[in-house]
DNA sequence: TTATTATTTCGACGATTATCGAAGTATGCT
DNA sequence: AGCATACTTCGATAATCGTCGAAATAATAA
């Protein structure tokens, strides 16, 4: 087991606005949209924070693997990395 | 979903030397001593840090609910919270 | 009682972090 | 071309964090 890379997992969800994002990206996912993704413009507004600073978590959520990002024409979509789902969930043991 | 409460579980994982401690815990744990727990001062020795140090850690894991702590004699053990367990192992959707 | 061991508390230090405003880049619209 | 929109980069600031050494507490051993 990886502990670096899970604690970097972890700490990439250690902030409540970051983890709002990361749990938003993933509803999205499951609408499937046309884009196949989340559009970020849309779901910024739900948030009381500066564009910047979602830029900000939004590379931090990418760092650490959870999701990948890309351009479509001026905006951006964020798509979850469904492996590190999988690999989250088989972090802690099943008691 | 309280977002707050799963950040600061995530929070409190976000360490790579608090991980370890934490899946340390769950290690002796399974093991099943006679004290029903982890004793602090064997785990302590695999660790380069300092006792002060992993006091603090070991707070930061029991105020997310990640573990308990029960004094014996001069003895500090560790105790996993089964609950929380189930719970992060439910946070993030199966796909 | 004195010494040793296990852990905690305190105070400090350097490092990291979340956030912001301002300026920059790039795309699309008129 | 000129403007608006979506996002990023930069620089700064205040707050939080991990770690340590020193001192305190508490329990056991000699």
């Amino acid at each position: 087991m990886d502990v670096k890379k899970y604690s970097n997992i972890m700490k990439a969800l250690s902030h409540p606005n970051r983890l709002e994002l990361f749990l938003e990206i993933i509803k999205y996912q499951e609408k499937d949209y046309e884009t196949g993704g989340c559009l970020i413009s849309e779901i910024v507004k739900y948030f009381n924070i500066g564009a910047p600073t979602i830029s900000h978590h939004l590379k931090e959520l990418s760092n650490a693997g959870l999701i990948t990002t890309e351009k479509r024409g001026k905006f951006l979509i964020a798509k979850l990395n469904k492996d590190v789902i999988h690999e989250l969930n088989g972090i802690f043991p099943k008691l």
